[in-house]
DNA sequence: GCCAACGTTGGC
DNA sequence: GCCAACGTTGGC
């Protein structure tokens, strides 16, 4: 991905089970919404700080072999997440109006699938020390990525 | 299944 | 505003 003027960077996590890169990638334009974000601090991510077209490194969690299994785009700006509103929905939230949304998503456009960049591959690598994923305790689904980060990655990724 | 770490809730 | 209890995340 060439690096644009004002570009930032991501790491959005999901759980393979539920989408996987290689779900995004199959689905249409390559597309999914980010559904299911119920953490203010990830919420005020998608809704103040990203725009389109920012990198996103597509991180799987919540599985046997986590870690970054490719690259994405931002692909839209934050709307509000239908999930909220549907009672037969996981990400339910009863306390959501529709005229007072409580829950935004993004659109993200996957990219490509790299090689998977595991946990450990990620703690040992020189350079990553202080990617806010990687931070104990840690669980914030979406974080922002520093750009000497994201380059960091891509070379790892690419190798 | 375990458990550390963190966020949210709600009584006071 | 404090803080204990509880629920969730996520690696192992």
């Amino acid at each position: 991905m060439e690096q644009q003027a004002g570009q930032r960077f991501w790491l959005m996590k999901s759980e393979p089970h539920e989408v996987s890169i290689d779900d995004a990638l199959a689905a249409p334009r390559s597309t999914v919404p980010w559904t299911g974000v119920r953490n203010y601090q990830a919420r005020n991510f998608m809704r103040d700080a990203m725009r389109v077209g920012d990198g996103v490194l597509f991180y799987h969690s919540g599985c046997a072999q986590p870690g970054i299994a490719g690259i994405a785009r931002v692909a839209s700006t934050a709307y509000p997440d239908p999930t909220q509103f549907d009672t037969a929905s996981p990400y339910h939230d009863p306390g959501a109006q529709p005229q007072s949304p409580r829950w935004l998503l993004v659109d993200v456009q996957a990219l490509r699938k790299t090689r998977l960049l595991g946990l450990q591959e990620l703690r040992a690598a020189p350079g990553l020390e202080d990617l806010l994923v990687l931070r104990k305790g840690n669980r914030l689904s979406i974080t922002p990525v520093q750009p000497h980060h994201w380059r960091r990655l891509l070379e790892l990724l690419d190798t």
